[in-house]
DNA sequence: CATGAATGAGAATTCATTCAT
DNA sequence: CATGAATGAATTCTCATTCAT
């Protein structure tokens, strides 16, 4: 047993799941599609998650546990918050202009989840909503960014921007290149519509 | 197409439903409850609506029309663009702070879609969208705005944020004030983070 | 609608069931062939019981009314007690040997059940019991039966004897005639093994 | 049949079973309870019992025959009829007023049987049935017990009343003394009612 | 003999929708 | 127009049993 510690079928009901669900949408993807998909038995899901609500809670967490990795990975401690920031949003749009499945997933279907869910979703994105604060805490210590920055509203602000582009896009029927509009989302960013 | 051509029934079941969805989530909605918080009976709603997600769709049409109203009775020709973007996002943020079970519908209910829903939202949201990049287009125009602004990017980017902001406030279990966050959000819209 | 207050489907639903019950036992009868037995929908089901098992405690308590009505029908202020309990015993026999589903019913099916179950079937049984007590307590204050008779106990001596000779009856594939054994059975509860 | 052919974990797994089904009653008893109880795996139970319904009609026949073993080692062949049927009237009562899982599976647990398995329960139950009547029969012979006795019938008399006392008894949440209840009842099946 | 992960058949229940009144 | 009783399709989850190790 590796430093992974769950076993191989959690991942094949998890990538079977990312599948159907990104095919079908969650609630029309029923249990047997993806233990079908996953090529084990339906009750076998059942060994490796509680309920089928589970699967798609965890699927994100997993998933986005790996994007917050690829984000860690393209960062560097010697890069300007500046250059941090625009690192993290061209890994945001390409990671996700990259792997459409995984973009259904989270854009669509995550969001089929009431109060509840959204909580624990919530709580999966947090990590990457830390991580955006950190670089703009960095920024503003370091004096690149103002100083009366408000770091707990302004890393929502840059989120909820970069995710509704993501989704905007990918309702469009990706006609576009997604990660062709990090740059002039960056300015945006960094001088706002005056600047 | 007047806003008078629908009966009083079909108000009171999309303010019941209104009620209903906010308080238990689409999902978990049932159609006969719905009635019974209209004072209809579960037969009559069929009468006004083709399925349960049309009351869905129509509720948002209805809720979101009411809101682009405000808007544009917020607005004011005169108005620079610059101030036009501070009505906007004090009326988006006060208006959902204001009403509750309509905050919970737009954030929350009617992400409960899949990809076919979301399209059919996505035009439902287009005219405050557009209404967003009419004014960008004016402050580009008029020169409050850099000449070089990507409108189709940045109203997403706009909206996108505002949005953000308003879902985590509602999940959050609105422990702060919302509309408190206005001035902090235009200031970083017009300035971004360096300004 | 008249003095019965439940509407004709409850009562078809539950002869549906009587006739399953009675074929395939409690466990093995599925509610959707209840249903076509009693000739609704599935559905149907649960607008007149709350679930499966409600139907099975209905059947008890409508049935065993109908016994104990049977009973008060064929008692009678100027019998003696020996009469009445004479009269009690033959028609616990011959109501359930007249009525084969019925007998299956109760003897076997309703006893597939636990504890919790059990104890709602103790509450149907106990009009019953208390009939048999009444008789007793009769029998002792005309002097009929001994005075020290513990009516509380001998009561569930009385209905378990009777009790357990319908089960023999029954599993043995009836063989022989239930209502044959009610004279050696009173004669057993009026002078015991001795007299 | 010697009692020493059967492997320890065959008991160690009945008794697992005894106090798995008094606990939850038989059909919320999953097999796996069962194993852990008993310290084996899942598996392992299959080596010893075809299925689970053999594990019940096992367990009962063990027991049963503890229950037979105890009458037999109760009685004497010097006792009188009547001493001998009060002897196993309060054993019937105290060995389960002292054993109460016992008890739950013997007037619970293993009625929830259907038909055929009832047939089986039957075959179980019958050496005791011909212990109480071949005490009958010895009263009969030598004149302690009226010659005209139906011992078929009565010996189902006997042990349907007694059976019905525990039954009750456990129902009611064992709130009262089971054997103190031994003389009234022999005090009846010697003399009836009248007596 | 022993294990326990994997299997997959099986059934109760819900609820959107219809239609006779 | 309005009703609401009736429908029946649709799907999650359980758990007895198997079998490769």
């Amino acid at each position: 047993m590796t430093s992974s510690k769950k076993p191989d079928k959690y991942y094949a009901i998890l990538e079977g799941a990312l599948r159907v669900f990104a095919e079908h949408g969650y609630h029309r993807s029923q249990v047997s599609k993806i233990a079908k998909e996953a090529g084990v038995a339906d009750g076998t899901i059942y060994l490796y998650f509680k309920r089928k609500e589970d699967i798609l809670t965890s699927l994100f967490r997993e998933k986005l546990g790996e994007l917050v990795d690829k984000f860690n990975a393209g960062l560097d401690e010697k890069m300007t918050a500046r250059e941090a920031l625009q690192k993290v949003c061209c890994i945001h749009f390409s990671e996700l202009e990259n792997n459409l499945p995984l973009a259904y997933v989270t854009q669509i279907e995550l969001r089929q989840s009431d109060l509840e869910l959204r909580k624990e979703i919530g709580l999966a994105v947090k990590p990457y909503i830390v991580l955006i604060e950190n670089i703009l805490k960095k920024g503003v210590h370091d004096g690149s960014f103002r100083s009366n920055l408000d770091v707990k509203l302004v890393r929502l602000l840059l989120f909820g921007a970069m995710d509704e582009v993501v989704t905007s896009w990918l309702i469009s029927g990706q006609k576009y290149s997604l990660s062709a509009q990090a740059p002039a989302a960056i300015e945006f960013f960094m001088n706002g519509l005056t600047g």
